[in-house]
DNA sequence: ACGGTTTACCTT
DNA sequence: AGGTAAACCGTA
């Protein structure tokens, strides 16, 4: 006899309760719930998606509270234990519940009221009928240091960290290729992650990898696509139909049930690390994720991550090493450093650079200007008094944007006109302080009235689809001289350019930031192999006062190995990440004392054998948008210890009740 | 007494 | 978080 009775489905929901849902469910025996599985619940007088993480005969929770689920999403097949497993673990990890991590992982679209959306990709799925022939179209022949990484990687068994180092043009790309084929040619229906830092900068990896593999379906994963068609590609990598899904970081949370292979390009990219909500490191999870299922992963850069070269060198990963340039004889670009201090810069830029430029230009060759400051001039100031043009609202300046005849703050957008005298004093002489690139381009137009110049930033690529066609006018060889914030540095490139000139990089020689060398030197790296791919003799300069600091010492003999170990030791005696292991806790409010006192209260509330809590101090930016930040930073030499205690502090923090708006990062980037 | 804004509370 | 209802507050 059939008892119609009752079970109830526990469900995670996006909400920061660290708790599940018990919902009741009238059970038709034979289609119960599944776990994994989506259903629609009435929570807090509104209606969300949950994810459904159990289905039982018994609950603890009074029948006055329970709620019948309104409805489960039987349509779309549940998702797997493992996926679940890496949802939970990053939960864990990250200190957060189980609901914020997995639901906005997953698209918009299954996450609303209604299933056309998701009955309609699915229908378009049936329909479309996935090619499965991976075999490869004209795979070039690799040279042996690339053979035999891309057999180490393709041919790999089992959790195989492998760093693949290898040098901007020295061939990443056709080895992760190869590898892959092998991957394709050797599992029936396996999957391949490629992760990319930020896909709209690399446009020709997508190509490539379609053209190569004509018989596979390709899936991109990334902030840019639409709902639509997000969940379409979403649902073809869930049903194992697309076999390699090209993404950004989102794309690591992404449903991929016969994962075989992981790719992350330019692992030490900083965009691989979320910057709000849930701020986990794509790059992390991808290495769990490759342990969890026993896959290999390679991680590939020209400048690895100290994290990952530390790694290396321990043994934990296999290093693979690219030392040749692969495209076709390329030659690496010759690094000279000019002496800032002896080479007095005109309108920034040095009669060196003026000279190269124009040798360029009579050659009919191009040179970019790298410059990692936009806006015309990072400070307006007045002569006489010394006012200069402060935010209102922010610990930080208002820039000034003269095409458009405005301050503005990158902090909080605060815009106004440029004042005609000084606020203060009333002089009219006020004068830009500094430059930025919309200086830098009027300074070259003065300088080569003749010169087809094109700057390259936020501000010139605002609009959508502009980025791009900036870069197809410079392709076409229709720009001679290319101006640029780090968005030149990544990805494209530039058959005929010649000159890379770098305007300014002596800030982040000392900054507070020990992460910052670090970074320039991969920045560094990173703009200087935008030159010299098409076998042209190729020339970066650096403007410094400098000159004799070892980090350009390294970069002129592109030597990251060096570099690497010294910073290594560095880090090693001044007790920094890689070998101890941080989090922070930031808090905001009206008035930093409030935070100040949250974050003190914070770092006293609780026993810590084995962990350094710091003394909480205001944020380098103190002031974003009239809100005061401030922070407090918690160290442990051991990462199991510093997890322990992180999972014990929260739930104390969490029952402090404060009204004090605070959250906590794991592995922060930037402190 | 009004209407607009800030705060408190709840989530199965 | 996000949605609602209660509480607060200046002014007519």
């Amino acid at each position: 006899m059939n008892n119609p009775r009752p079970c109830y489905l526990q469900i995670a929901i996006d909400t920061p309760l660290n708790a599940v849902f018990d919902y009741r469910w009238q059970c038709d025996p034979a289609e119960r719930p599944q776990v994994g599985q989506l259903a629609l619940v009435s929570f807090a007088r509104r209606e969300v998606v949950g994810l459904i993480v159990g289905v039982v005969d018994e609950t603890d929770v009074p029948v006055e509270k329970l709620k019948d689920a309104l409805a489960v999403r039987s349509q779309l097949a549940p998702l797997s234990a493992q996926w679940l497993a890496l949802a939970g673990f990053a939960a864990d990890y990250y200190q957060r519940p189980l609901g914020e991590v997995a639901l906005p992982g997953l698209p918009k679209n299954l996450r609303v009221l209604t299933t056309v959306a998701l009955d309609r990709a699915l229908k378009k799925l049936t329909k479309l009928d996935a090619p499965h022939d991976p075999t490869p179209s004209n795979m070039p022949v690799l040279n042996p240091q690339q053979q035999i990484a891309a057999d180490a990687i393709g041919g790999a068994q089992g959790f195989t960290p492998t760093l693949l180092y290898g040098v901007t043009g020295s061939g990443k790309t056709e080895v992760y290729l190869q590898a892959c084929a092998q991957v394709l040619a050797r599992e029936p229906d396996g999957q391949i992650l490629i992760l990319v830092p930020e896909i709209n900068l690399t446009p020709q990896l997508e190509g490539n990898i379609r053209a190569r593999f004509p018989g596979v379906m390709l899936a991109t994963l990334h902030s840019s696509l639409s709902e639509g068609e997000r969940m379409l590609h979403w649902l073809a990598a869930h049903q194992g139909k697309a076999r390699i899904v090209l993404g950004t970081r989102l794309a690591i949370l992404s449903s991929l049930p016969h994962l075989k292979l992981i790719v992350i390009d330019e692992e030490h990219d900083p965009s691989y690390k979320q910057q709000e909500g849930l701020r986990y490191s794509a790059r992390d999870l991808a290495v769990w994720r490759a342990w969890q299922l026993q896959i290999p992963i390679v991680l590939g850069s020209a400048t690895p991550s100290l994290e990952s070269w530390h790694h290396a060198q321990s043994g934990r990963y296999r290093k693979l090493e690219l030392r040749e340039r692969a495209v076709q004889n390329a030659v690496l670009p010759t690094v000279k450093l000019i002496d800032m201090e002896r080479d007095k810069p005109n309108d920034g830029l040095t009669s060196h650079l003026v000279a190269a430029i124009r040798q360029r230009l009579e050659r009919g060759e191009q040179s970019l200007l790298f410059l990692n400051r936009r806006g015309y001039a990072p400070v307006i100031c007045c002569e006489s008094c010394g006012w200069i043009s402060e935010c209102t609202r922010c610990t930080s300046f208002m820039v000034l944007h003269r095409p458009e005849h405005r301050l503005r703050c990158h902090h909080c957008s605060l815009e106004m006109r440029i004042p005609r005298h000084c606020p203060t004093c009333g002089n009219v002489d006020i004068q830009p302080l500094g430059r930025g690139t919309q200086r830098v381009e009027e300074g070259l137009q003065a300088l080569f009235p003749e010169a087809r110049i094109l700057r390259i930033d936020a501000d010139s690529t605002r609009k959508k689809g502009s980025a791009q066609e900036a870069f197809d006018t410079v392709h076409r060889g229709e720009v001679d001289i290319l101006v640029g914030t780090q968005m030149v540095a990544k990805g494209h490139d530039f058959k005929r350019l010649t000159l890379v000139g770098i305007m300014n990089p002596d800030t982040a020689l000392f900054s507070q930031d020990y992460r910052a060398s670090e970074r320039l030197f991969a920045q560094l790296m990173q703009v200087s192999g935008r030159a010299g791919r098409a076998g042209i003799p190729s020339e970066v300069l650096i403007q410094t006062r400098y000159p004799q600091h070892p980090l350009y010492g390294a970069v002129v003999h592109h030597d990251y190995d060096h570099f690497a170990s010294a910073l290594l030791e560095e880090r090693e005696q001044a007790a920094l990440p890689p070998y101890l292991f941080q989090a922070l806790l930031r808090a905001e409010a009206r008035e930093l004392a409030t935070a100040i006192e949250f974050l003190t209260l914070a770092r006293d509330c609780m026993q810590h054998p084995g962990i350094t809590i710091n003394d909480p101090i205001p944020m380098s930016m103190t002031r974003v948008h009239n809100v005061d930040r401030a922070q407090l930073l918690v160290e442990s030499p051991s990462r199991p210890a510093l997890q322990a205690f992180l999972k014990e502090w929260m739930l104390t923090l969490r029952q402090m009740k404060s009204r004090v708006k605070w959250s906590l990062e794991v592995d922060p980037l930037d402190i």
